[in-house]
DNA sequence: CGGGAGTGCAAGTAAGCACTTGCATGGAAA
DNA sequence: TTTCCATGCAAGTGCTTACTTGCACTCCCG
């Protein structure tokens, strides 16, 4: 029996615990059983249980696998961030329990939020970085501003990229409580909501209307090919 | 020292404290101190503390006050959209701690969840009332169905309503967890999540373009005049 | 082979927790 | 005035919980 793979095996266990019944439904005992160990052995090797669970977060937060990546050359917005969507829809509902206790736990343990959010974190950045792109292919307009800080010019469509964020996120978090409030089936939400999005932020459908936007920095130029077309 | 009046001290206080510290965290002696009353007159009004919890929250749904109305005439989507949203988010945002404690508990005490949702689900209703409305006076397209049910008309606005109120949810939710998540300050959260609502589901902005909707499709504007005369 | 490290088992400790019980007090109603 | 109800105080009960301690066993390494 490797020591290390014991270790392992307790903070996976008290992670698990943890996400079903909180911090202090995880008893000691609880998570021993989970993990298939003596009690004693949790303390002898953590030394108590707030370090426990509180190294088991923060090992879950560095095993974390990086979010789906986009495309770096933007071909077919709706597809490619429809299955993005759906990645991470799924990766949030896997963490929901643990996500939801972390909440929770905000006023008691604010130190929980990070370890539990570094997931969702990456996966927003990532975003992030595809919607520049998307305005950079001219996808979706974005003029520079004339004064200003630079990445002031993408505030609109991060501001889009949140809302799908933010519709991902509480599609995750709130179905089971209000079925009602989410009507569309779970596996067509993200279709939809890419969908909306990519309305929101007036983007393109295709890169056969993205081309025109290489001959420069956009604006009146390739509009009057459009309407050439 | 009226004794309904005491009873309804205790049951404040629970919920308050199960917002705080959820169900295992919220001890008969907190409640107690918290009500200002002595532990045993817990036991002698509501007879334990899951009872007397489970009544708080009861308690708490029902005496939830309405949503702010949204005008039965739409005059000014963006304005009206802007005030009710800031108005739920102010609300989500006082209720947060329950919202996420109920969330938690969903896995042991799924009962909860309907009576911390009731203001949510009742915003919701009052926003879908409001968007068949829209789409009524003209603010929003929804061809009626050549086949299927009537009510698939307003799917697409509907789910367009979902992702705002997704968003506000999602805001209340999670600012204070991931604040660069949230780059648009607080305050201005509602008017921007308005915005992109309006554009994803192609609202007019003001009553003096909805006529011209009338010549689009010729729908229901010409019926409806045949009805009146 | 001996020693050290890791672990299990069992018993135990001190504190916490939901809840009970007995007595006393105050206020309101008959 | 008496009685009843609601409540407080204090002590207590039995169980749970995080954690400790002592002993024993197994495995691996030098």
């Amino acid at each position: 029996m490797d020591t290390r793979e014991n270790r392992c095996r307790i903070l996976d266990a008290a992670a698990r615990v943890y996400a079903l019944l909180g911090f202090r439904g995880a008893t000691t005992r609880r998570i021993a059983e989970a993990a298939g160990v003596n009690e004693v052995t949790l303390f002898r090797t953590f030394g108590s249980k707030e370090a426990l669970i509180a190294e088991a977060l923060r090992a879950r937060a560095t095993s974390q696998s990086a979010p789906l990546a986009l495309p770096a050359d933007p071909q077919d917005p709706e597809r490619e961030l429809t299955a993005w969507a759906a990645a991470h829809l799924a990766e949030l509902r896997a963490s929901r329990a643990l996500i939801r206790q972390a909440m929770s736990d905000m006023g008691e343990r604010p130190e929980v939020a990070p370890c539990v959010a570094s997931g969702w974190s990456a996966a927003d950045a990532e975003l992030r970085r595809y919607l520049v792109r998307l305005v950079e292919c001219g996808f979706v307009d974005a003029p520079r501003p004339v004064t200003g800080p630079t990445l002031a010019r993408y505030d609109d469509v991060f501001a889009g990229g949140a809302m799908l964020m933010a519709a991902l996120f509480s599609d995750a978090m709130g179905r089971d409580m209000m079925p009602e409030m989410f009507p569309q089936p779970a596996d067509r939400a993200p279709v939809l909501y890419v969908s909306l999005f990519l309305r929101a932020v007036r983007c393109r459908p295709s890169r056969e209307e993205a081309p025109a936007a290489r001959t420069g920095d956009g604006g009146p130029r390739p509009r009057a090919r459009r309407r050439a077309s």
